[in-house]
DNA sequence: CTAAAAATATACCAAACGGTATTTTTTATT
DNA sequence: AATAAAAAATACCGTTTGGTATATTTTTAG
């Protein structure tokens, strides 16, 4: 059971996540925090220290959100080749899911705490790491399964997966048409069948 | 000849630029743009109308920028097929290029101005408009000379070359390593080599 | 060289900023 | 139900915000 203090910091992260993602950080005002929650400042600041430490756990929950839904998304098979084209389907629902979030959060906040927020910019980089890593495992544990090609380099193939997701994640969002991240994940679809597959 | 106030107003953008881009424009205050000019509010409210009008000539400038660079690249060949190396060997340097600019423009602002800033991202989606225009036209150029198959299509390629190439600078400025841009343009140039090249 | 015009500096504005000390209300424990 | 403890509301702080009216300086033109 979760103590009085603890729903509420829980609330205020949930609903002002969508408000830092959307905006950034310098551009998001205390007064619209306690505005979406409904609470004073008096209620903010008991709950966390300052601003940023309030951004930097609105940013953990959205990421943490994405990255479950991703997992949970490639639990859906075993076989690490079948994984990997469940993580580009994924993607291709990922427009509509960013939105509800207030955006891609490693992208928005990618930009937005650089120059202005190295702690925020460190969160950033561990979970582009992390997902990257996460490529890495799954078509390195598909070679071992013989299902991916031994000769490819698992590190340079998911940096060039992720690349291609933050890139097509980037247009879809910035001209408001989702058909950038369709026709990347076919494509990357094809660089699955094609060269990692056996 | 420039008069007084239009180099005055010269001056300020390209001071300010990359303060804008660094910062974005919530997170730059009027009171750096006068400490980095040395100039007052007086003078900066005499060549322009209010924060957003200069943010957007900024912007512009900073854009104004690249656009001449990969214009003057690709203008030493004729080939459209060369022209396509070309600007993938531009890009090759765009991460030194872009921190001179304070990052990558298009990719700070269309970040950056997404709910905030309706005018200046108007101007970020045009500026990708413009750009993805120059790579299909250069790829339809190449059909015409027999350079390039006439099977393909221009758009979906400029697409996808586009989205490869932010979601490179969006990696490599974020990570801060130049590898996922060098990466990306050997990959673009097999694509171009492999599916464009008659 | 002088006067008008243009450009810049100064001084100021109300509003909003992030943050805190204190009071009031709510919650949990006996 | 009474009380202590915790949480939230209120009222306030100094500073900074974007912006403006006015004074001063600099430039331009005759």
């Amino acid at each position: 059971m979760l103590t009085k203090s603890e729903q509420t910091t829980d609330f205020i992260i949930k609903t002002v996540a969508p408000i830092f993602n959307k905006n950034g950080y310098a551009a998001t005002s205390m007064s619209d925090i306690t505005k979406a929650t409904r609470l004073t400042k008096g209620a903010i600041y008991g709950n966390f220290k300052n601003k940023e430490d309030l951004a930097i756990a609105a940013f953990n929950e959205t990421v943490k959100n994405v990255l479950r839904r991703i997992a949970h998304h490639q639990s859906k098979s075993n076989s690490p080749l079948e994984k990997l084209l469940l993580i580009t389907d994924f993607y291709r629902n990922y427009y509509d899911f960013s939105q509800e979030l207030g955006g891609c959060p490693i992208l928005n906040m990618g930009v937005d705490a650089k120059h202005q927020n190295p702690l925020l910019m460190k969160r950033v980089k561990f979970t582009i790491s992390k997902i990257k890593g996460n490529l890495a495992e799954i078509i390195v544990s598909g070679q071992y399964n013989k299902e991916i090609s031994a000769n490819i380099d698992a590190s340079v193939y998911s940096n060039q997966f992720y690349t291609m997701i933050t890139g097509a994640i980037f247009m879809s969002q910035t001209m408001e048409d989702n058909s950038y991240i369709l026709q990347t994940m076919d494509q990357i679809d094809n660089i699955i069948i094609r060269e990692l597959k056996i």
